[in-house]
RNA sequence: GGAGAGGUAGCGAAGUGGCUAAACGCGGCAGACUGUAAAUCUGUUCCUUCGGGUUCGAUGGUUCGAAUCCAUCUCUCUCCA
C-alpha cells in the first residue's frame, strides 16, 4: 500500500484540497503542519488520532510542524453553535504550556507558536497587507462563518479564519511548508489559507482533511461520563481509559483500531474476522485498549489498567487481600472513611452521587455494591465489620463505576 | 438611532394568573436481557431534616396567589435609517 492509500484505508482522509496531492504524498518529502488551540491544557483523544496521521505521515519521510495556538486561542475557533467565551491569557499560557509538554513527550514533534509571528502585526498593516486578500463573500460562504450567521458571530470569530491564514502563509515562506492537514471543521480555513498563498505569492500548497471520529450513532467519540477522554493520566486515568476503550461498540471498534492504531491491515483484518466469528471475546476492544494506552502512558500503566480491570469485573474482590486491593485501585477514585457511616451519606459525601435523592435512588433501583454485596436498605451503616480485612470497601455504582473507601 | 420578535431545566420545545416542580421529545443515569457491545423493554432525571424549600434572562412591583401581569435593566435575532 501507498500512504495515501494506507491512509484511505484507514478512513483518515475525509477530503483532499487537489489530487496533486496524493502523488506528493506518496513520492516527495514535504513539510507539512498541523495546528491546535490552547482551549484546555491537556490533549484529549480526538487530538490523538490527528496527531497519529502526523506521525505516520513522519514515518514516510514527511516532516511535520505542530502548530499550538497561542495567537489563535485568544480569538476563538468558530463553532458551528455559538460563541466561545473567551479565555484569559494567563488560562491560555498554562494551557499552552501543558500541550507542549504532552506533544513533546508523546510524539516528539517540532513545534511552533504562531503568536511569535501575529503579536506585532499591528490594525492598519494587518488590514492592508492581508485584508485586502479577503472578500467578504469568500468568507461568508465558508461553511463554519454561514452557519453562524442566524445566531450571531461576533468580528472577532469572523477573522480567526484570516488569522489562521497568516499562519500556513508564514509557515510557507519560513519553513516551505506546504501541506496543512486538521479535522474537517477545518476545511475552511485550510482553504483559506491555501488561498492567500496563492494570491500573495503564486504558489500552489495543499491540505487535507480527516473526518471526525464519530461513535454509532453519529455522535463524537471521546466522551466518557467524566467528560472528555483526555490524555493527561491526572485527568484520565489509564483505567478510566482502558474503560472507556474496552466498551467501544461492536460496531466501530475496527474504526477505531485503524485509526488510533498502528496495527497493520493484516493484524487487523484478522482482529475483525475474531469480531465477526466470536464477538464475546472481544479481541479487537482488548487490542485496542493495549495498543492505545501502551502508545500514551506506557506497558506498566496498561499492565495496571489491565489488572484492575479484571480484578473489578471478574467479581473475586473479596479474594483481594489489603495490598492487592491498594495496588490495583491505584486509579480509581478514593476516600477516607473516618467512623461508620449511613450509606446514603457516604454516597453524598464521597462525590459518589450527587444528592441524597439519587443515592437513594440508586439504592432502591439495587445500583449500589459494597465488596459486591448489593446494598438494599437506605439505612445501612458501613462500619468496619464489613469491609476487607476490616480496611477497606469497595463501592460499586451501576454496573461499572467503582470506589475505594479506606477506613482511617 | 427607530420598529418588531424573543430569552423556560443539559438541549429542543409547551405553558400567557391558582389544577405547574413546570407537558412532550432528545440526551443523561439506573434496572432487566447480554459479552463491561448494540438493539429493545422498564424506571428515573432541582434540593430536602419529607414538614417543606428554591426555580422559568436580572432586579423591583401589582396580587390572597406570578414562568404567566406591570416597570426598569440586560442579552440574542429580524427589519428600517
Amino acid at each position: 500500500m501507498t500512504l495515501f492509500e494506507e491512509l484511505k484505508w484507514r478512513g483518515l482522509i475525509e477530503s483532499v484540497t487537489n489530487v496533486e496531492i496524493i502523488e506528493k504524498l506518496n513520492n516527495d518529502k514535504l513539510t507539512f503542519y498541523i495546528g491546535t488551540d490552547p482551549t484546555a491544557d491537556s490533549l484529549h483523544i480526538g487530538h490523538f488520532s490527528s496527531l497519529l496521521v502526523a506521525k505516520r505521515l513522519e514515518q514516510h519521510g514527511h516532516h511535520p510542524i505542530i502548530l499550538v495556538g497561542g495567537a489563535t486561542g485568544l480569538i476563538g475557533d468558530p463553532r458551528p453553535t455559538k460563541e466561545r467565551t473567551m479565555i484569559t491569557k494567563e488560562e491560555l499560557e498554562k494551557n499552552y504550556n501543558g500541550l507542549c509538554v504532552q506533544i513533546k513527550k508523546l510524539f516528539g514533534f517540532e513545534m511552533v507558536n504562531n503568536y511569535d509571528w501575529s503579536k506585532d502585526i499591528n490594525f492598519i498593516d494587518y488590514l492592508r497587507d492581508y485584508g485586502k486578500f479577503f472578500n467578504i463573500s469568500y468568507m461568508l460562504n465558508k461553511e463554519t462563518v454561514k452557519s453562524r450567521l442566524d445566531g450571531g458571530i461576533t468580528y472577532t470569530e469572523f477573522s480567526y479564519m484570516i488569522m489562521q491564514s497568516l499562519d500556513f502563509l508564514h509557515l510557507f515562506e519560513s519553513r516551505n511548508c506546504t501541506l496543512q492537514i486538521g479535522g474537517q471543521d477545518q476545511w475552511g480555513n485550510i482553504t483559506s489559507g491555501m488561498e492567500l498563498i496563492r494570491k500573495k505569492t503564486g504558489h500552489e500548497v495543499y491540505g487535507f482533511t480527516m473526518p471526525l471520529i464519530t461513535k454509532a450513532d453519529g455522535t463524537k467519540f471521546g466522551k466518557s461520563e467524566g467528560g472528555a477522554i483526555w490524555l493527561d493520566k491526572n485527568k484520565t486515568s489509564p483505567y478510566e481509559m482502558f474503560q472507556f476503550l474496552i466498551n467501544s461498540e461492536d460496531s466501530k471498534v475496527i474504526d477505531y483500531l485503524k485509526k488510533l492504531t498502528f496495527l497493520s491491515k493484516e493484524e487487523i483484518d484478522e482482529l475483525d474476522n475474531d469480531l465477526n466469528n466470536h464477538p464475546e471475546l472481544r479481541k479487537s476492544h482488548k487490542a485496542l485498549a493495549k495498543e492505545v494506552i501502551t502508545f500514551i502512558h506506557g506497558q506498566d500503566a496498561y499492565y495496571e489498567a489491565l489488572k484492575i480491570s479484571e480484578a473489578l469485573f471478574n467479581g473475586n474482590i473479596k479474594q483481594l487481600n489489603e495490598q492487592e486491593l491498594l495496588d490495583c485501585f491505584n486509579g480509581v477514585p478514593t476516600f477516607i472513611i473516618n467512623e461508620p457511616l449511613n450509606i446514603v451519606d457516604l454516597l453524598v459525601n464521597n462525590d459518589i452521587c450527587s444528592s441524597k435523592r439519587e443515592a437513594k435512588e440508586f439504592i432502591n433501583n439495587g445500583a449500589i455494591l459494597i465488596n459486591d454485596d448489593k446494598i438494599i436498605l437506605e439505612d445501612m451503616v458501613v462500619s468496619e465489620d464489613m469491609a476487607i480485612e476490616k480496611k477497606i470497601v469497595v463501592v460499586r455504582k451501576g454496573k461499572k463505576k467503582y470506589y475505594l473507601g479506606i477506613f482511617n
